[in-house]
DNA sequence: GCCGTTTTCGGCCCGACTGTTTTCAGTCG
């Protein structure tokens, strides 16, 4: 087993136990062994063996054995207790986010699969559809017969208060979240994953464009006798006399316009992604060295990686100074062509309190790419916050500008910040404007992607990562992007190396 | 969960800056 693989696995277990609202500390230590083990630079078996593990910094005799069951057994037997546990019969998590959301769906999907009589199942609801946070996780399940499933489930330990409408049934999982199921025939499947895809009014406009053009009533249908086994959406969207239209954009917000007219957007695609251009490393306040963030990157398969530490401003974060940041770059250059990746010397630098950027001029000639973020003053008012913003926006240095409203999902409003003027200032100015994927930012958000695009400015998909594993948090940002409906030309991140740098210079040239 | 110890439970990264500054809790990633 590679030490990828077991790292991966705590942090499974760390957002598991997130999940069910356990004591942050126990989180940070599995977050903390993960990034130890993601760290090493020998195999994990070797410590194993030569009972090594406990001299890493984070891990003691319990994290020490689940590590031994880990590679031994492939599994957390921990994990599978929890599960079976009494639960706190309250539901601990209202709002969950979208990465806990589909870690959950990932591991709890099997044990749907292996149920008897469950032909199929899938995820379905906000969580297919990649809403940011959801309220409840939604499965749809193929059987054979509704009566022996509901046994079934009874019988699955995990899943408590089962209450059941019809062929739909809620229950509280022993996680403390929510669950809704939806039971249905194999021939209708297809249908009834659509239908609880949603959202109700995208369902409801395509289905009044179906019985226009061939007189099926599809949700009538659904009730009685269908006529209809369908064996992909893509034959529901064709009786709409409609190109198939992905889960992401269905909100009623354009889309079955868009497909009428032939006019929807082809989705940026993680096969389309190049590169990172906002992660941090243990110059400041991440947990990896340079090599090892770039040695994640190139396993990646990605062409480029941006190390882009914070600034001198942000002590607390451990910011650089122009100094140390010049040997940060020239450390960058000696690096290159080690490494199966481009890497571009960068930096997150604060934006000031008066708009400025937090590094003289004279540094951010050097750098690759300067991205410019706000880390005080948050609660500034609209005209100041917006003001300071702008004013970083047009700085000829900076390319983009860091998650843009501040705001931490279930944790921190965003800032009070005027985003049709920034977004018409970004435009103007040739900046960028990053989709931040940490699963508690994701800024800007969806909507505000797509207004991005509205207005003429650049989108540039970063994960912001502070250790290797969390490069990995880029589907989320991509998720996003394709929510707002962004297409491969619009995201930075699809450019090849030299294109990007053209790019960036570009607005050099134009400013100055 | 780990860690360090005034060894067995309490605190848990860092640290300068802010402010309806008289003395310290809250802010930031």
């Amino acid at each position: 087993m590679r030490n990828r693989d077991v790292a991966e696995m705590l942090d499974r277990a760390a957002r598991i136990l997130a999940l069910r609202g356990e004591n942050r500390y126990r989180l940070r230590a599995y977050k903390k062994a993960a990034r130890a083990v993601a760290g090493l630079d020998e195999s994990i078996e070797v410590l194993i063996q030569e009972n090594r593990l406990q001299d890493l910094e984070g891990i003691g005799p319990a994290l020490a054995a689940k590590i031994k069951e880990i590679v031994m057994t492939g599994k957390l037997a921990m994990l599978e207790r929890l599960e079976t546990a009494e639960l706190p019969l309250v539901p601990t998590n209202r709002s969950i986010l979208l990465a806990a959301a589909l870690t959950f769906c990932a591991d709890f999907l099997p044990t749907l699969e292996e149920l008897p009589g469950v032909k199929q199942a899938q995820v379905t609801g906000l969580v297919r559809r990649r809403q940011e946070t959801v309220s409840s996780l939604e499965f749809v399940l193929a059987v054979s017969s509704i009566e022996q499933a509901q046994k079934a489930l009874a019988a699955v330990p995990q899943l408590h208060q089962q209450q059941w409408q019809g062929n739909m049934c809620t229950a509280v999982h022993a996680y403390g979240v929510e669950i809704t199921l939806y039971l249905t025939a194999a021939e209708t499947f297809i249908q009834e994953l659509w239908q609880t895809t949603g959202s109700a009014q995208h369902v409801r406009k395509v289905a009044a464009l179906i019985k226009d053009k061939s007189g099926y009533d599809l949700l009538a249908a659904a009730a009685g006798k269908p006529q209809h086994s369908f064996a992909s959406e893509a034959e529901i969207y064709a009786l709409a006399e409609l190109p198939e239209i992905v889960p992401e954009l269905r909100e009623d917000r354009g889309e079955v316009e868009a497909a009428q007219a032939g006019q929807l957007p082809r989705l940026i695609e993680a096969a389309d992604y190049k590169g990172d251009l906002h992660v941090h490393t243990n110059w400041s306040d991440g947990t990896a060295s340079i090599e090892k963030m770039a040695a994640a990157a190139a396993e990646l398969g990605y062409e480029y990686l941006a190390i882009t530490d914070h600034s001198q401003s942000l002590k607390v974060a451990h910011g650089l100074s122009p100094d140390r940041l010049k040997e940060q770059i020239a450390f960058i250059h000696s690096l290159q062509n080690k490494y199966n990746l481009r890497i571009f010397a960068g930096i997150e630098a604060d934006i000031l309190d008066d708009g400025s950027v937090d590094a003289p001029d004279e540094v951010l000639a050097q750098l690759d790419i300067v991205v410019a973020s706000v880390h005080s003053g948050f609660k500034q008012s609209r005209e100041k916050i917006t003001r300071r913003i702008c004013r970083a926006l047009q700085n000829p240095y900076v390319h983009i500008l860091g998650h843009a409203t501040g705001r931490l999902l279930g944790k921190r409003d965003p800032y009070e910040v005027n985003m049709g003027e920034v977004l018409r200032t970004a435009a103007a100015a040739g900046t960028a404007l990053e989709i931040n994927s940490s699963p508690d930012r994701l800024d800007i958000s969806d909507q505000v992607a797509r207004q991005a695009k509205a207005a003429g400015a650049a989108v540039a998909v970063n994960t912001d990562a502070h250790s290797q594993l969390e490069l990995s948090n880029v589907s989320l940002g991509l998720a996003m992007a394709r929510r707002g409906w962004l297409e491969k030309a619009d995201v930075l991140n699809t450019y090849a190396a030299q294109d990007l740098l053209t790019v960036l210079h570009n607005k050099n040239k134009q400013r100055r």
